[in-house]
DNA sequence: CCTCGTTTGTCGGTGCACTGAACAATACCG
DNA sequence: CGGTATTGTTCAGTGCACCGACAAACGAGG
């Protein structure tokens, strides 16, 4: 029996540790918006009139799930979709003032929940786990994207 | 404007962390069985002859969840469901001869792709980023269920 | 026995996430 | 100007993940 110890398999953590975010988040946060929504909430506060495209660029999701998302946040009212008369091809998307309002309440409860969820870890250990999360994620990122910006992993041709 | 920066959110880089690890499977280890499927396989490898209910909580899958798995996995081949006799309400699983047969290729695989995984993080970093993604998980799994292990929060009242 | 409460699995509903394909509007090139 | 990419959005299909409700089966008391 050749069985592995999924607990020293990373993709696995990955999948216990989002859940653990998402138990916390329903509990802590909102059961109506979810967190992906809530960055979607963020990334036009920072910079309104952006189209569907970049925002899911912004928050790391792809075309069919930004769009999902965005229709939900139209749907409960929290932004407006308009067609840029420069470009028909595109929404320009900005959050409606009830959006402004969910995002200022969840931004209070967020910041208490992510204090919770790393209370496990001292300061240290805290800035540490961030760091090293986001590296990862980048340089898998990094692989699919080889003609980004300059780049990362190092085989340029 | 009272953005924040995603990338302080551990929820955030949770996610983003598990789409990079999709990616890299669908890529390096398979197209056909997915990370999930993966680990329902290695725990009856582990223990055959294990009910549904047990291999969720081994592979930390609700009950609704890991029917789906499971189903996906029968209608494939890989395992196979019997009625309990001595309890008619459980299914007794094992996998087929081609589920072991497909669970030995992967195997090898996730070995590999764990490598590439973790690659950008050093030796030590690779040990401290899986133990601090496990405290972290397991505290936020212990608030689920008090009647568990003894407890890791501070906060208590 | 026969009810009461619990456990196991299923079902319906919601939501994230990816792929691949279709479509429309725009931009580029000859 | 016309034809061909390119870009932004949508749609169909698959799969994970949760919750709540439900039926069948079990277990313990009366």
């Amino acid at each position: 029996m050749a069985a592995v110890d999924l607990s020293a398999h990373p993709g696995h953590l990955a999948r216990r540790l989002q859940q653990a975010h998402h138990l916390l988040w329903n509990t802590m946060v909102s059961e109506e918006i979810t967190s992906p929504q809530f960055a979607v909430l963020n990334a036009l506060v920072a910079e309104p009139g952006l189209d569907q495209r970049t925002v899911g660029e912004r928050v790391g999701l792809d075309r069919s799930t930004i769009a999902e998302v965005i229709s939900r946040l139209d749907r409960r009212g929290l932004l407006g979709k308009v067609r840029d008369p420069q470009d028909g091809r595109r929404f320009l998307l900005r959050l409606t003032e009830d959006g402004v309002r969910v995002h200022r309440k969840l931004t209070v409860r967020t910041a208490r929940m992510n204090q919770v969820f790393l209370g496990p870890l001292s300061g240290a250990e805290q800035a540490v786990f961030l760091d090293l999360i986001r590296r990862v994620a980048d340089a898998a990122e990094g692989l699919r994207n080889p003609g980004g910006a300059a780049e990362s992993l190092a085989g340029r041709s």
